[in-house]
DNA sequence: AATGAATGAGACTTCATTCAT
DNA sequence: TATGAATGAAGTCTCATTCAT
């Protein structure tokens, strides 16, 4: 997952079982002595390199969101758009699959994101501006690339996409968030193609 | 929202705070001492009342769910259904618009049970059998119905619900518990109810 | 002591062990820990009362310095000043006995207050106000009174004032606060008032 | 100010820090790791100097009054009062000259030193020996000298050193521990001078 | 000589809950 | 029914100190 910079083999640790108990039982149900103990740690480690319990979150979400989340999506509009996709269908499918894929690698740091991202609502504040800007506007670029190859046409941009998202939000969140040990199979992932692009078509 | 059965004042006051408090800032990051003090009443008077602080969130959220939610529920499919309906699209429109005022006046009490139930697992397997008796069973006979009217045919059921359902959850969820300051306009309802009939027709 | 406002018994255990304690070791080297097993308390018992260490603090300071400080002064200045106090030598003799035999009895909260009042400049700050008020302009006030009268004039009265004021400082925080055990003898306020008089007439 | 013995570049910084963060805030409320990092300095690298944060005190108390206060004691009474001094008005005005600047090129190091010594009852009492034995006793001898010049006859000696002392005390108290900011006018040491000696002669 | 990661005791504080009134 | 003083377990956080490098 690389949080860069030469993090010792505890604080590795720490931030692996805070990932779990935060992803199992929320943050604000999860005490620093709980997580010490299950990190093999002392409690006073987890604050010597982490200030607050409250900057343990932070160094847990920040990264994943600022450094991971674009790059890696700058891979899947890049190296997919760019290339061989040559229909929004396509793209969507290629998208999905990715972004499952993705998921399921970090699934509970996606879990700890989106709890909190619901729970907190000063989270969510700081939270906004990165996710409005990484996320919405690389999707509002797609969609005018496939645009001007002349799919999509004819639709109003901003109200069929907040729709889309509405429909991919509720998707990962049901499956990865509340749906712990849901299996997405390649079928429904088709059905979920399906029903997004005969949605936007209209 | 008659929560019935010989409340006193007080009980009113504390049940009425704590949907706030519990809506705003989560169960868990509210005190019953905070309760208490903004529904002038003392600390004592809640645990006279409702024993422990998780029994309070259940006074909230089971009333809600069990007699509630099922009877409105029931008001919906039954009125609604029972006579003037003819098409899908109809009812969908009256679902969302049914709902959204429901929910437009009950705001609170629903981020309270969409807070809790994706952040608390135990109380969501508590509350899932709830949850498919009422929703899901129900939905799916509505389907049915048009099924057996002739529309929606030839289409996989269980496959079709659960993109509905992504997309119905993600729409409450996204307009009323993220976006508390959120406005859905009458056209945003039409935009939803095609993107839905589009997408399930494919 | 009169802390007004109906006290609970173990608010006044809680006051009078911090007071002792305070007196002792100095605040900073106090735990709130050690406060309530010697009052007899659970720890949170204090903070239902006093919310933080500090205002525990603040709860014995203020009182003292606002209601009872200023009032005894009024009885000292009121009560001899007005009657039959006929020369600044006797005032000053009047003052040394009633402050001598005040602190006596309250002796642990002077220490308390001139300990912190040094260590904590933060404090400081904010007990500036009451002191220049109550005791710098009463004093002022006294001082009028004698120059109308007659006494000690052709004195610049700021400057003496401060020599007046370096010299009571230092008896009462030196008598009181570091030499604990001292005990003042009726022969050494004579010299302390014939060491001032003479220092002021010039 | 030669605190001698091969100190390396980063002893002194700690000492120096250390007067500094002692001085504002007091021994008890600084942290040695406030102190390494003002101090630029690994916490540890204090530890290996000093053992314990209670040496790095005594290393910066110590030696201020074992060595440099005697010594310039010394030089005080010496030199001064060996030559050209003829009357103990003329001695007080020297020592009081001196002695501001000495305090004012020292100021930290003395708060350090009054703050803990009013703080910290052990403290105090390690320390009063010295106190005694150099201060004292110094002062009795320069009593003691001009009395047999003639100077200030028939006074008890014990009852006015102590009023004596009083003042003193009070006056370097109050103003370099205090009142930090306070600039100390020739003419105030006039006024000082003048009180002191007509309090004395009585 | 110097570092800084790690510790664990203990500090202050919060909180759900109890109970006498 | 209602109160609010009191509790003590548990929470977050601080700190002097140790030790391998």
């Amino acid at each position: 997952m690389a949080n860069s910079k030469k993090q010792t083999v505890k604080q590795q640790k720490i931030i692996q079982t805070a990932i779990e108990l935060f992803a199992e039982k929320g943050y604000a149900n999860t005490s620093t002595a709980e997580i010490a103990k299950q990190a093999e740690v002392a409690e006073g480690t987890i604050f010597k390199h982490y200030g607050t319990k409250d900057r343990l979150l932070l160094s847990i979400i920040v990264p994943y969101l600022k450094e991971i989340f674009p790059s890696m999506a700058d891979e899947v509009i890049g190296e997919i758009m760019g290339r061989n996709i040559a229909t929004f269908d396509e793209f969507l499918e290629g998208f999905f699959t990715n972004r499952i894929q993705f998921f399921n690698e970090n699934k509970e740091i996606f879990q700890v994101l989106v709890k909190e991202f619901i729970y907190n609502q000063e989270l969510r504040n700081e939270l906004f501006p990165y996710f409005s800007e990484n996320v919405l506007l690389r999707f509002g670029k797609i969609f005018d690339h496939f645009q001007e190859r002349g799919e999509l046409e004819n639709i109003p941009r901003e109200r069929v996409m907040k729709m889309l998202f509405t429909f991919i939000g509720g998707f990962f969140v049901s499956r990865f968030v509340i749906l712990t040990d849901y299996t997405i199979t390649e079928e429904e992932i088709d059905d979920a193609v399906r029903f997004v692009m005969n949605g936007l078509r209209g």
